[in-house]
DNA sequence: AAAACGATGCTATTTTTTTAGCATGTTAAA
DNA sequence: TTTAACATGCTAAAAAAATAGCATCGTTTT
């Protein structure tokens, strides 16, 4: 329970930064972050997000690389629920509606072939 | 550029049970809030969030109840276009993947039926 | 009609968040 | 080797968020 949800603004803004990026150092979440403050807040704020668990660093060099504590695939499969959940009803179907909605004109015929695949493959094995 | 990022932690958390709830009443959002605090906390946050834009409310006898501005279909639009740009390298193809992963064995031949259809169609339709 | 109930409006206070500054150490260049 | 550039650690202050309390107003029930 160490709970992702309360992160504060700012705290949820570098996680997002690290998320999309894997990892970053402090100057680099400086320059993606919003408003951006001062680089002493920036690394303070780091340095919380570590001691309450969110990330953690290891050394490159003379300065931090920082990246998540928990597995990307665990983030993804946590962050994609929690929009199913509130604005989605749930529902998967209505998930995948919204996306094909989202990619309006993006969608080649390779990449339906691609979905195609994809959910044959989950079917044919059980799920 | 209302930002709807640039919410506080519980800002965030009253904005999504009304999204999710559709429409909610200042004791609804209490009932549902983790570690909640006095129904007048919650009063005045769902002040400031309509200050901000983000709620509106309709009078329903004595009581108020709140709903989001934006209309559903954006707030969903929103909420999955920013997991997919950050957990999900903006790939359409990896969060359908994950989603199949979430709903194991919760998904009927009729939903793999539905699935399929929805892709035909948006195909057929030159999306 | 009066009282009890339940709602809002507003304000003040406490707590958390956000921010910046300074001291210090380390790498790399002059 | 000396200096400059750039990093961290830590602390303190400012700003924002979160919370609670009180006064008030309208409904509904007795």
């Amino acid at each position: 329970m160490t709970g992702q949800k309360n992160l504060s603004r700012r705290e949820r803004q570098i996680m997002d930064i690290i998320y999309e990026a894997g990892e970053a150092t402090a100057a680099q979440v400086l320059e993606r972050l919003p408003n951006p403050p001062s680089y002493s807040a920036v690394r303070a704020l780091l340095r919380v997000l570590e001691e309450k668990g969110h990330l953690t660093h290891k050394q490159d060099g003379p300065r931090y690389i920082f990246l998540p504590t928990i597995a990307p695939e665990e983030a993804r499969q946590n962050a994609l629920q929690h929009v199913v959940k509130t604005f989605f009803d749930g529902s998967t179907e209505k998930v995948v509606a919204a996306l094909l909605d989202i990619s309006e004109d993006q969608l080649s015929d390779r990449d339906y072939q691609r979905l195609q695949t994809l959910i044959d493959k989950a079917r044919s094995e059980g799920r």
